[in-house]
RNA sequence: GGCGAUAUCGUCUAGGGGUUAGGACAUGUGGUUCUCAACCACAGAACCGGGGUUCGAAUCCCCGUAUCGCUACCA
């Protein structure tokens, strides 16, 4: 049977790379083994979520290239696909669960008992609810119940042990003694984590829940109520948690935790993708850079490993830059059009009479890039006639009384060479130079500040016969 | 405090009773070179601590320690 699994992201904020890493792996499990990927949207505390964040995070997901095949926007047998949704499902289940002596209501004072926590951990004592309200008497519990006196719904949790197989873990074991009787529903009758996650993975049949290693300690909560549902428990497999460098959880403090702000910095998904896949998954072997299709080929659960994972953004930048140096230049040139149409370089000639000629100039560009974001830039001398002068490098290279004589015999030889193609222009200036007495460097480097403003820029003589002899010239008149 | 998970170069990791403990990022040095990248070569850099089992432990066991997580009418 093909696997069904989910991301379940809360709309509390938005798609964070930790979340992204774990609807990753879901995806490349699902996707690895001809599985179902399901998106639920658990926005059962309506305090923090908010439809912003939920559109946010189904942007992030689309950027990345993880599409779900049931969820919102796409529907699926098992919708809704919003928690909040589907609340008569879990107001049913819970009274099921108190029918079957499984649950109990509760009327204590959320107020007390949280001062009752406080006060017993200020004594250095732990505190679990102490079952009270198990002991209240059936008819005075029918009364309140029929006063509409405002309740809970706790789990009555039974002695004995609970276990677990979880598929990175190993098997995992919980004293129910250390589990208070949580609560299912709340008092303002909306359930709480537990109950829902429960609820709707029975559902939606889900068959492996893979989710972040925060979960552990709550896997028993909800193993017990599968079996007091008599429903099948799925497998469990949890993933490490991303640090920051300081091995903290990540935070805004550590710099860019969102997926979203990895987009519009300039980062590729591609890149993002194979970067989170490898952050606590081995693929076995030595590769590192992976399209999406050979990690789905080679993605197993069990490559997992057990340890958090520091987040490493000179890895991610290494990882950005390998993805741009494969991207074909058209494709380059598709992503990047934004930006060049921000600067008024962009013109419908790229892609068809220019096509080739700008495709030679991202091949000179995209080496030199590790971000999206610094390819348009870096392109004003082909597509600009405004240049921007590097000071610096106008002071360095062109100030020596003797270099307006080098330039004018260089001229002479750019307007007279008969191919203006890198290998003959390469030749020509050596010639000339050694004519001259001088260093090649000096016209060298005098040429690309005069061409380029700049004095870096990709090697000299492709730029020059990709300027082209006029625009060359031109500059060439005009050093400040 | 209780419970749980984890522990190999700075970071991501491979390996796993006898290995020169491997790779990648980062770092350093050198090469190439017209600059900057890219690229190539080389270098430094690790098995948390203590016991035990064993001829032999980084690997197995126990005890510590550290880190992270849970311990809510958050998810």
């Amino acid at each position: 049977m093909p696997p069904r699994v989910r991301f379940a992201p809360s709309p509390t904020g938005y798609l964070h790379v930790g979340g992204a890493r774990t609807a990753l792996f879901n995806w490349l499990y699902a996707r690895r083994h001809g599985g179902t990927f399901i998106l639920r949207i658990e926005d059962t505390d309506m305090e923090r979520s908010s439809t912003d964040m939920v559109t946010a995070i189904f942007d992030s997901m689309t950027w990345l290239g993880l599409d779900w095949d049931e969820g919102p926007r796409v529907g699926g047998p098992h919708g809704p696909y919003f928690q909040t949704e589907r609340l008569d499902k879990y107001r049913a289940a819970a009274d099921a669960l108190v029918a079957s002596a499984h649950a109990y209501r509760c009327f204590c004072k959320p107020d007390d008992l949280k001062a009752e926590r406080a006060a017993a951990e200020a004594a250095g004592q732990t505190w679990n609810y102490d079952r009270r309200c198990t002991r209240l008497a059936p008819d005075d519990i029918a009364r309140r119940v029929a006063a509409r006196e405002s309740h809970a719904v706790r789990f009555l949790v039974p002695a004995g042990i609970t276990a677990f197989d979880d598929l990175v873990h190993g098997r995992i074991e919980f004293d129910n003694a250390n589990i208070e009787d949580f609560v299912i529903i709340r008092s303002d009758t909306y359930p709480t984590y537990h109950l829902s996650v429960v609820v709707d993975d029975v559902e939606m049949q889900i068959t492996e829940v893979v989710r972040g290693d925060d979960h552990i300690s709550n896997t028993p909560k909800q193993v017990l109520l599968y079996v007091a549902m008599g429903a099948a428990v799925p497998k469990f497999a949890h993933v490490p948690l991303i640090m920051g460098p300081d091995k903290k959880r990540l935070s805004k403090r550590h710099g860019a935790t969102s997926v979203g702000e990895y987009e519009t910095q300039g980062y590729l998904p591609e890149a993002m993708v194979n970067f989170l896949a490898l952050l606590g998954w081995n693929p076995g072997g030595d590769q590192e850079v992976f399209s999406r299709q050979e990690l789905i080929d080679r993605f197993t659960l069990e490559g997992i490993s057990g340890g958090n994972a520091v987040f490493n953004p000179d890895k991610l930048d290494w990882f950005n830059q390998q993805h741009i140096m494969r991207l074909p230049a058209d494709d380059v040139l598709r992503r990047i059009r934004p930006d060049l149409e921000a600067l008024g370089w962009w013109s419908d000639d790229l892609l068809s009479t220019r096509a080739d000629w700008i495709a030679r100039v991202l091949a000179l560009i995209k080496p030199r890039a590790k971000n999206l974001s610094e390819i348009a830039p870096q392109m004003r001398a082909f597509l600009s006639d405004n240049l921007v002068f590097d000071d610096a490098a106008v002071k360095k290279h062109l100030s020596d009384p003797s270099v307006p004589a080098h330039l004018q015999a260089w001229i002479a030889v750019l307007e007279t060479t008969p191919s203006f193609d890198a290998a003959s222009l390469e030749a020509a200036l050596r010639a000339l130079a050694e004519a001259r007495g001088i260093k090649p460097g000096v016209l060298i480097h005098a040429t690309r500040v005069a061409v380029t403003g700049q004095g870096n820029s990709p090697g000299l003589f492709e730029v020059l016969e990709l300027v082209g002899r006029d625009r060359v010239i031109a500059r060439m008149h005009l050093p400040a």
